[in-house]
DNA sequence: CGTCGCATTGACTCTATTCAATCCGGGTGG
DNA sequence: CCACCCGGATTGAATAGAGTCAATGCGACG
């Protein structure tokens, strides 16, 4: 019963002992930091049959705020923004996703928020009552939701902070230094070279400023060389301290 | 071994046809809307030989930002602010919390808030440990506990929309038609007349404004006949249609 | 009756917005 | 290859909405 891979590389397939033939999930990018790391190889495969890839473009929209709810996602490669819209247009982007998040807390019939690639990126769409099967019989998957939302509940009261008592300054050295700590995630420390896949204008509407007010904070940042701005929208941070003690409001300079 | 009340009311020990002999909650005022409505009454037994109820005054601090989280409660009265700060003393209160709510999402160490209350209160204190365990065991409060946790996530991002892209008459009537919903939990259906129970400037660190524009703003809505201010901390509400309009930005007057 | 804390009101300031004019880089088509 | 275009980014000047500072009002309480 031994299945060797032609290419000879140690098969994914043999993951846990057992043989995992036709589950893509094993061979899952993010498995290891997603909601599925909670999930047995078994519950696995069980809802790796009901998912389905979707590829993105920049700027496709998964869904949009009032659309009915029919499945959670998780981030394979990418990023999305999720943003909510008063009648006259204004936004407020009320979170930016990446590679190994998930889609699926904070919503029970409709989505209370639209979901947009910021640039092309991959999903993998778990059909709503599927995936709520199978957490209804996985406790550890119950759990991880959980503590993701606990931990989502925990950056959107610090993201209050920023929005209700921060200035311009601080709101974008706690955002330069996030993004700096999420793009860190796989190597487990904050990256200095971060890559900004958002727009100035998608950052003022997540930090509650306008385009403007963006631009010129990060001038003036880049003036007095906390950070470097490189091609590619990619920002160097050139003064991790500096930047801290502005985002934490200690530092009025 | 049975056992009669000593002044003849029909006894709370008999629920459910099994004494509960001193089981508290079984006459727990907020029973049946707290988290412990997915609890069973053997759970319930279980949690409540180590639930302690606290008193408190207003003013009195439950616990602060950064101390090590020990215990989960449920407001069984009154009412609770919590607020973060910043290192000069800017303060923004993430939420306020009433009759019936749980105290326990969003942290897993340490407490990344203070949780003060607005005016004598009365809590249900459950130890973190003992809680986690029969949370543990028993699926339905997991289940709830997810409900409270995505039902936080979708107020904080009505927050971040409030605070990040709302006029402060916007914010006002928002905060105003919120109240009045939370307020009419129980009669299910939304108070014209609602009590305030914060200041003015719980009032502005909630809706990130200042006390001032706070009362100028209330002075305003006042004027024009939206509400109409009582003694005792109260406010009526006139005219909801307008003010729901101004809440969702339709109304520029 | 006086005091204390909170609320209100007024006058002025300032931060961020608004409006408007470039600037810049990448892509396209001649 | 280069001129042109287009969307996003930057910069400037003027404005407005909320903040700051300060005085006064008001009600509860001792």
């Amino acid at each position: 019963m031994m299945k060797t891979d032609s290419n000879g590389l140690p098969s994914v397939q043999q993951l846990n002992g057992t043989f995992e033939i036709a589950n893509p999930c094993a061979a899952c990018d993010v498995r290891t930091r997603a909601v599925c790391a909670a999930l047995s190889n078994a519950e696995l495969t069980e809802l790796s049959q009901h998912s389905r890839h979707k590829d993105l473009s920049a700027g496709d929209t998964v869904f949009f705020e009032g659309d009915p709810a029919e499945a959670y996602y998780v981030v394979m490669d990418g990023a999305l923004k999720l943003y909510k819209l008063l009648a006259d247009g204004r936004r407020q982007i009320t979170g930016f996703l990446f590679k190994g998040d998930f889609v699926g807390l904070a919503f029970h019939t409709d989505h209370i928020f639209t979901a947009e690639a910021l640039k092309s990126s991959k999903l993998c769409q778990l059909p709503k009552q599927k995936f709520e099967n199978v957490a209804d019989h996985a406790p550890q998957l119950g759990h991880r939701l959980l503590t993701l939302a606990s931990a989502g509940i925990a950056s959107a009261q610090e993201q209050m902070l920023l929005l209700g008592r921060k200035t311009a300054a601080e709101r974008l050295a706690s955002f330069l230094l996030w993004l700096s700590t999420v793009q860190g995630r796989e190597a487990a420390k904050p990256l200095d070279r971060i890559s900004v896949p958002m727009s100035r204008a998608d950052m003022g509407d997540y930090l509650g400023l306008t385009v403007e007010t963006v631009s010129r904070t990060v001038t003036k940042f880049k003036t007095s060389g906390l950070i470097r701005l490189c091609d590619h929208n990619e920002i160097e941070i050139c003064d991790r301290e500096t930047l801290s003690s502005i985002a934490d409001g200690e530092d009025l300079s």
